[in-house]
DNA sequence: TGGGTTTGATAAACCGGTATAGCTCCCGAA
DNA sequence: TTCGGGAGCTATACCGGTTTATCAAACCCA
């Protein structure tokens, strides 16, 4: 028989349609006997819950759901994004939840497929990424009351709950340690400018810099793009004092700051150090390797599934999860200046 | 009023339930005046179908699955997965189908996610990537009656539907290419042996090689890892009859390549010429930048979202398409031999 | 021994749609 | 004048689970 139903299960077993549930559901309501007879032909029978249909009747989907809102340009060159999805789906996949995954142009395509899966009942819940100043999602998340966890900064006031590093301790230590290698002018090249996580890089460049004597310590937002990051790049290297290190925001603009260095004859890291604010196969695959910030950001995906699915099972209480911090790797690309 | 069904639709509009589901789904048994009032309350109450029950009446999830079977390490990099994926959802979000993404370490792992999602009625069809020869999952597919269609490889004799490029012809227009430029030692540094477009690959080049001239042509294989592109690069730079150019099958392994030739003094494109099978920002990063096969991946993803659509509501015909050819993109790593 | 509670199970309602049998008009043809 | 047939709609079964009301038997303590 191909899909055995719990009315099946019942027949063959000689109880009602409600027992099978009972006991496949591992609830009170039927005896260890019966429920253990119930088990093992359900297993014979390789049943299997249709989802639809439990859907239905639970109103809960077993599926949550990530909106990825980049350029697809852009995307596919960062780890981050695959290394976080596997994360997720780990941290789901023992709970044999599934995920949909959307690709979407710009935040207000994000707002609408969040809208569509909330009436259609797509997903029990989401995750967010790359959470912006003032994040329209945030409120619009809450009146949809579609449980939700930020990854990678505070959910605000008690709002969302979330997973997060701390960006700026993180920062603190790549400044700190380009300047105790001697360097006084350090630049920033930055992401997105309302991305919150940005703002706290910036920040925390900002305040650094006197305490660690800093001469300049300029911060130059970009689209996260390797273009801007390269033309970025190009303009600090033509200054009179151009700066003796760099650190960027993403690994595809260390990469392609690098490659400006080379274009300009200008020696990394005898004239030039350039640091990555993320790891990846990329900046090792350069030459010389880059110096970069490593996360765990497959055990971010994971714990941040984990956080989702406790959110869901009780909205109430808002879990605000503080994850390991990110340790500084450093390769070739750093050195005193020259 | 939240999320209004069809029932709350039939009491403000005066009639059934079964009226509502015919005016909403565009079938006859209304006329155009019902029809009409009909759909101006649902707009009015801004109702969606309630995913779950849609499926459970007419066993259609409109739901989609693909499965990636890499380990995630080295998934992020390329950006063909990224292109490929957001031309699949543009290919699916014209029906408002959902697409549900799973990353697994091997393919004993995605069959048996195919399992799951047949039992649990997961997806109406699903995406299959990176066919093998005498691949185990055609034929699990085909068990399961669950609706595939191939990318990038024909889905065997009226198997699978499958929307593919023609691989050879773009391999012999890359080695046609550097014969012309005067080289005759080519080496192909090839995928991992076991895909049926590696091997598609390396016969194409193992029938141009005698028409070409060309004294040596061999096809290494790798797993299509950084690392092993590196290391094959080593040893074939360090031959007393070193090639004086290197075919690359991912952009990935060319990228690796040209830091193994930069480490042992070997000039590209003086000394050496790179093609990577295969384009992507990675390519246009590198300095020298890359000479690249661009293929058209989001519109290949698009197709074979197309196709799935079609064989999900069609499956006795078994669509083969064929894409557009991919184009040589001539840049800075090519160049006649020294 | 009798009344109240617990245990183990059943039958039926329900979730929100789709599919179908059947009913009522109304029109046209025999 | 009657009959056939189609258009337009209703009532209802159904999909495969979950949940609740109900009930009989067993159990418990006085």
């Amino acid at each position: 028989m191909a899909r055995p139903t719990i009315a099946d299960i019942a027949t063959r077993a000689g109880v009602s349609k409600g027992a099978v549930s009972f006991a496949l559901n591992g609830r009170p309501g039927v005896s260890d006997a019966t429920r253990e007879r119930i088990l093992k032909i359900a297993e014979q029978m390789s049943w299997r819950p249709h989802s639809a249909a439990r859907a239905l009747g639970a109103s809960r989907v077993d599926s949550v759901g990530m909106v990825i809102a980049r350029p697809a340009r852009t995307l596919g060159v960062e780890p981050f994004f695959a290394h976080l999805l596997s994360g997720v789906q780990s941290g789901l996949s023992a709970e044999s939840i599934s995920l949909q995954l959307l690709i979407v142009e710009d935040t207000a395509g994000e707002i609408e497929v969040y809208r569509r899966w909330a009436s259609e009942h797509r997903v029990d819940g989401v995750i967010l990424v790359d959470l912006t100043v003032k994040d329209p999602r945030v409120d619009e998340l809450k009146a949809l009351e579609l449980p939700a966890v930020v990854i990678g900064g505070r959910g605000g006031k008690g709002a969302l709950a979330s997973v997060w590093a701390d960006d700026r301790d993180a920062m603190l230590a790549i400044v700190e340690y380009l300047a105790a290698l001697g360097h006084r002018r350090i630049a920033h090249v930055a992401g997105t400018p309302n991305f919150q996580h940005t703002q706290r890089r910036i920040r925390a460049v900002r305040d650094a810099a006197p305490r660690l004597g800093l001469l300049d310590a300029p911060s130059l937002t970009t689209d996260f793009s390797d273009a801007e990051g390269a033309a970025i790049t190009r303009k600090l290297l033509s200054q009179p004092d151009r700066p003796t290190a760099i650190v960027y925001d993403s690994d595809v603009m260390a990469v392609a700051g690098l490659g400006v260095a080379m274009e300009m004859g200008v020696a990394v890291p005898g004239e030039l150090s350039i640091v990555a604010f993320d790891d990846s196969i990329l900046t090792q695959l350069m030459h010389p390797a880059l110096t970069a910030l490593s996360r765990d950001t497959f055990d971010f995906g994971r714990q941040a599934a984990e956080v989702l699915l406790d959110t869901i099972a009780d909205p109430t209480t808002v879990i605000n999860r503080r994850t390991a911090d990110p340790v500084l790797t450093v390769r070739e690309s750093t050195a005193p200046p020259g």
